[in-house]
DNA sequence: ATGAAAGCGCTAACAG
DNA sequence: CTGTTAGCGCTTTCAT
């Protein structure tokens, strides 16, 4: 491997100028920085970043953690598009990223990248206090995705939990749905308590009750939620529409409904959360809540550059908006249509 | 942060030794390393990799890039569970893993990974011959996923496509299937063939003719699919059953062919590839072919390691077997049925 | 604008 | 088994 002294000699100047003609262009004449651009070329010459973050203390590098229960951590609805839009970002940035998950790491999850000397860390889904101070503790900065630390110096970004539901039940009530049921998946307490609050609240805002025989709790899969939906639909009464807190879940529910011989939207309505692929897999295509992944990650990513750079990011939480989007699988009753077209046309 | 010094200073040994200890403890008395252990954890040491890898020449990173046209990256039918799985055994083994699509990055992909010093790389997809000598040329091992290269020392792990598709094949021609169509999405050349081959292949083994009007080439998305398999099922003949080249592809089929009347699979049988999430949510749910991707991330994890260790793989490409799932989206025939019952009971 | 020298934290001979 | 010494490839004062 060339290193900057190869360089140095072929483009006839010290090896100062050389790094200097990588690291403050505009510091050395033009004539030289040409010169030691060849000379570069010519002997196929990278920058070592090892050696370069052994000064710098930067090794432009930072880590992406993903709870260990979150399994599959990649391959999550929820939690790979961030990653994606992460590493996207990143890489424009110059910066590297380490993944993980931090399963069978035996010691202190973590201590991985610790060691690897990551400029900061994203961590996603919950952690622990041991966690985040282990970096902290050293001066590196964290941001929670999805997690919140009453704790100075740690930010976090969060989806709107609670408001996308909040939006959704609006939604079904303008669409003229009073019997909403809501399938619960079985996440991490902080997401479970926010969307099941913002379902409380949702209710009680539009003056609706909540029927406990059209709640249901459930692993988030198809199974798990097939089988409780088609308990609750075999049922005498049934809601007019399931609100479910993840497209998996959504989809177990429509088999379940489809199975007991319903028709969806006509008989029963089903709305999703994440706004998934499995949307428009699914028949009918299911209208979910998106998270907008992309902003999440965008977010992410600012308040942790923001940290690397030694600013403060402007809040210690940032929260991203849902947004429902519409496709099949919910049905516009008559009256409320008819109210739709005397207010909007 | 605490150095190797502190560490020294504490437990009152020199610098080699608390180095030793953490790189080679049988050559340390036990007395001191226990010493040396306690000094460490007081101080809050933490090795810095990377003043480590400025020495040994490694860096235990590796780099896993996955093609740019293969968007998006990561979450991605078929290289989403490929990556998972690299990263978990990587995790394992101590390594820190570097993901980039190629995408976005101003220079030659690639060139931020030479920059970080991988040890290693996965190249996923399709890729060339200067970024494949980009690594090599400096010594840097590399791995193809789903691609071949004929160059000594480049080493391919791929998943056996058109066996993929002559199982189905044979699996469908012994179901009672006659009329055969296939629906291929436009991926890679090198995946196109090979699975194009196969179905030829078959076809031909099984004494079956290929129907031009039943085969169409889509872009690997939902809407695609649906539209040229709908036009397909509008004309007078149709195939008894659609193989199709992803899960995507199949939904899009199955969606069309519920859209024009007819039940799956009674009156059309489907069947998909990269046994994914969608499978199960697809009503019905598809019989698939499954690449055992846990397989291929482990392979070439093997053929990476092996090679930064300075050992030679076994032989230079790594085939991984696929295996047809079933679930409810093929039909099969009367007479096929009766044949089994005759031949298995 | 450029060069010389020092040193980042660690490992790897080489002695002892 | 342990300490001494040198140096990895680079950036960064400090001179010039």
């Amino acid at each position: 491997m060339p290193t900057i002294v190869d360089v140095a000699r072929v483009a006839g100047v010290s090896k100062s100028t050389v790094s200097r003609a990588f690291t403050a262009p505009h510091a050395v004449s033009f004539h030289t920085l040409k010169r030691i651009t060849r000379a570069a070329k010519s002997v196929n010459y990278t920058p070592n970043a090892i050696a370069r973050a052994m000064i710098t203390k930067k090794t432009g590098n930072i880590g992406f953690i993903i709870y260990n229960l979150q399994a599959p951590a990649i391959v999550n609805p929820f939690y790979g598009p961030i990653l994606e839009s992460v590493v996207e970002i990143m890489a424009r940035e110059g910066y590297g990223i380490f993944i993980s998950s931090d399963s069978g790491l035996k010691n202190n999850p973590g201590e991985l990248m610790l060691s690897k000397q990551v400029d900061g860390v994203i961590l996603a889904s919950r952690t622990n206090a041991a966690i985040v101070s282990s970096f902290t503790g050293r001066g590196i900065p964290v941001v929670l995705l999805n997690y919140r630390f009453n704790r100075a110096g740690v930010y976090s970004v969060l989806s709107d939990d609670a408001g996308g539901i909040m939006n959704a039940v609006r939604y079904l009530f303008d669409a003229g749905h009073r019997h909403i049921g809501f399938i619960e998946g079985r996440f991490t307490r902080f997401i479970f308590r926010r969307r099941r609050q913002g379902f409380i609240d949702a209710m009680k805002a539009s003056g609706l009750s909540i029927k406990p025989e059209f709640c249901a709790v459930v692993a988030p899969a198809i199974e798990d939620a097939f089988d409780s939906v088609y308990a609750m639909l075999g049922r005498e009464k049934r809601p007019s529409v399931l609100l479910c807190t993840n497209d998996v879940v959504a989809v177990g529910a429509v088999k379940a409904a489809l199975r007991r011989g319903l028709r969806v939207p006509e008989d029963i309505s089903v709305v999703g959360y994440d706004n998934s692929e499995l949307c428009t897999a699914c028949q009918p295509a299911l209208t979910s809540i998106d998270t907008n992944t992309r902003e999440l990650g965008r977010k992410a990513v600012e308040y942790l550059l923001k940290q690397i750079e030694g600013k403060k990011p402007e809040s210690t939480t940032a929260t991203v908006e849902t947004r429902l989007v519409e496709r099949e699988s919910v049905a516009i009753k008559q009256a409320a249509h008819a109210a739709l077209i005397r207010d909007y046309h």
